[in-house]
DNA sequence: GATGAATGAGGATTCATTCAT
DNA sequence: TATGAATGAATCCTCATTCAT
């Protein structure tokens, strides 16, 4: 956590900092990210840093801490009708995790590249991975309850897959759309039903759906079906 | 390119060197990279490895080269029973995309960092890009012409799947999976159809083949179809 | 010497804070005394301080002074019976002097870290030399005046030997006895005859004494007698 | 120890560096001595240093052993009748120690440092220590056997007090003899007998062998006698 | 062609002091 | 008068690159 001086920052200056922070942790790793940089774009001392955070770190585990919970906010909205398909639900969460993904770019940076790269204090990882994971491996699991996904499916490679794509969806996305398409999707409003991302993000959703759904019954078990 | 110097070296110690390189910068990102641990391993002079590459990113660009040369070796050797079907070539593809993974972690490790960091010169991203692309992309036009894949299946979302899935497939069946079941795939043997190997890879596959062969009529086309 | 702000403080405020910065100075030498860390247990601002003191010399100064000035109080108070022999009012002095040390350890490991150090401004070394020089060499030229001192005896010569045996005496002592046994010496009771602290101190002064007192007369003499 | 890259310097260059160092730590303590201005005062650059030494610790360890190595080369040139009276032993040692003092201010001054700062990493402390009471503590259970001191002295205390007086010596006598006086002393030459040196010394000497030999029966016995 | 010592800009962090409130 | 955030030069150390041998 930041110290008290930083939260009496002017907002202004305090959002500035942290947007340039942000940015300079989401193009470089946390060894390569450089403090003099982000200092000297936020037009602070040197010194001055070190009288709002304790120390790089401390610094680096303030960002991705908002990184989650601004994904959680993001994902914590509920969802309009509430009992819901799997299917629908998954493509409720998507929308909200690609909105995400396009408000905080630079955010979500952050915390992909923690998880992938595996070089964090153990702490941090746990911290990190948390929020990834568990979505997928819950409604997964949920939707073997309800029957809408084949029971031989294997839980943990979905959830591998699901992670891969979505985690670079918004990405992709967002290098595909000109900017006005995605800016609605961003800013919260319904995707237009004749909108280019509308039709993306459902013909992703419809390959997994045929897939999960209606599992070839031909398909080898697997032996060593993972927690 | 490297210069003559480094061609003209005993072919043993220039293996050497690169086998030492290829894992630094497989298990460290480019920055981060320590040339002096890598001439020190090799045992080389520090001077000397100016006198074969310009400088460490002239060596980045020659390992992810040949990176993209050792896959396409994979790739390229012929499937056995050449007219396919498509799922059959792409079945057999990711086979051989996985094995080249299992067999070159550390070269795979090094072009899979370059796509996701997105913090090298452009010109490297581009290059690192292209050939991961390429084989899906063509991949699936050519399916759509034998009518394998549905007409309305945008062919850039679904290469960006397949890589999103593919460049991490190796790493995950690793991570899963006990080192004598990946052995025999590294090595080139086919996979016994009762291996929980086999039955990973057909989830997958199937999951993919039940999304893009019948789709969906009702999905929502998409205007701006990507070149 | 400190401002005016400084004096104009209530008592305890100000008694407090230079009980703080004697012990900062006392543990820690002139660079490495922080003061952050004085203020900051002293409960007063940063800025506060460069209102009470000019900087940090200034306040280091004010304390050497203070310790100066508490020793010449314990050595001030006239010894019981006065017109002595110089060896009595000698072992007076010198229990007054352990007794200070023993009651302000850290005003005088301030001093005597000053001399030791030999890395102040030249005028602070003059300040801090001066006290301790003054009343050896004082004393002994009486002692040659009176006959207890042989003529022979170079003054300085004996003088360094005494500072440089009592500056260290304290904090020898200290280590050595158990705290119980010192405690009575610093709060001014007289020794007990058949403690270990007199004889102590007892051999000390009497090596001392067999030395200058009866001057073998064969040393050679001293051509350039010190001023 | 420093790296091979050391020894393999110019001698020239070599030494004037080392005599650059031992001037810092000799005028600073550890914290305090800057690696900044050793490498700009020795026209270095700063990478270079850490090509010679591994950090700021390792090259003040060494200097710490070149001081003790230096000393003890001193010491251990055989003193010229061996069969001796411990005074007369004691005599020659003291001699040869001011003559290091002479000889070496700057490199008896760091570890002088080094034992009264009690700051240092504990077998930093063990190292410096060892040296400096050694000689002193043998010397005066050697004298009690030999009958020439007293038996009811106490070698702890005594110990203590020749440490105090000789490692202030050499500064003393350097302070105080005109630099032609001392520079015979340093280079090894006897003292002249009618020398002003060789007075001060006599004196010193004089009054500890009064002291320490006839012992006034009437000292009351310590009790708690040090090992 | 090979060597490896020399380089110096850059890294994170500290701290006495200043200055606007 | 009191405050405490802002400052920036200084700290030790790293590392890709150069260059004289």
């Amino acid at each position: 956590m930041p110290k008290e001086t930083f939260f009496n920052l002017p907002p202004d200056k305090r959002e500035k900092f942290l947007e340039i922070a942000i940015a300079e942790f989401a193009e470089n790793d946390y060894q390569n990210a450089s403090m003099s940089r982000i200092v000297s774009k936020a037009g602070i001392a040197k010194g001055s840093f070190y009288q709002y955070f304790v120390d790089k770190e401390e610094l680096y585990r303030y960002l991705l801490d908002l990184g989650m919970q601004e994904k959680a906010r993001f994902l914590s909205t509920p969802p309009p009708h509430s009992p819901m398909n799997v299917f629908a639900y998954l493509r409720w969460l998507i929308q909200a995790g690609v909105r995400f993904e396009l408000a905080n770019p630079y955010l979500s940076q952050i915390g992909y590249r923690a998880v992938k790269n595996g070089t964090l204090p153990d702490d941090l990882m746990v911290q990190a991975r948390a929020g990834a994971q568990a979505f997928f491996g819950q409604l997964l699991a949920q939707g073997k309850k309800q029957g809408d996904i084949a029971a031989d499916i294997d839980e943990d490679l979905a959830a591998f897959m699901f992670q891969a794509i979505f985690t670079e969806l918004g990405g992709y996305i967002m290098k595909r759309l000109p900017a006005d398409e995605t800016a609605a999707w961003a800013n919260g409003r319904a995707l237009a039903d004749d909108s280019e991302a509308k039709a993306l993000l459902e013909q992703v959703l419809h390959i997994f759906e045929s897939g999960l759904r209606r599992q070839n019954k031909e398909t080898p078990p697997i032996k060593g079906q993972a927690s």
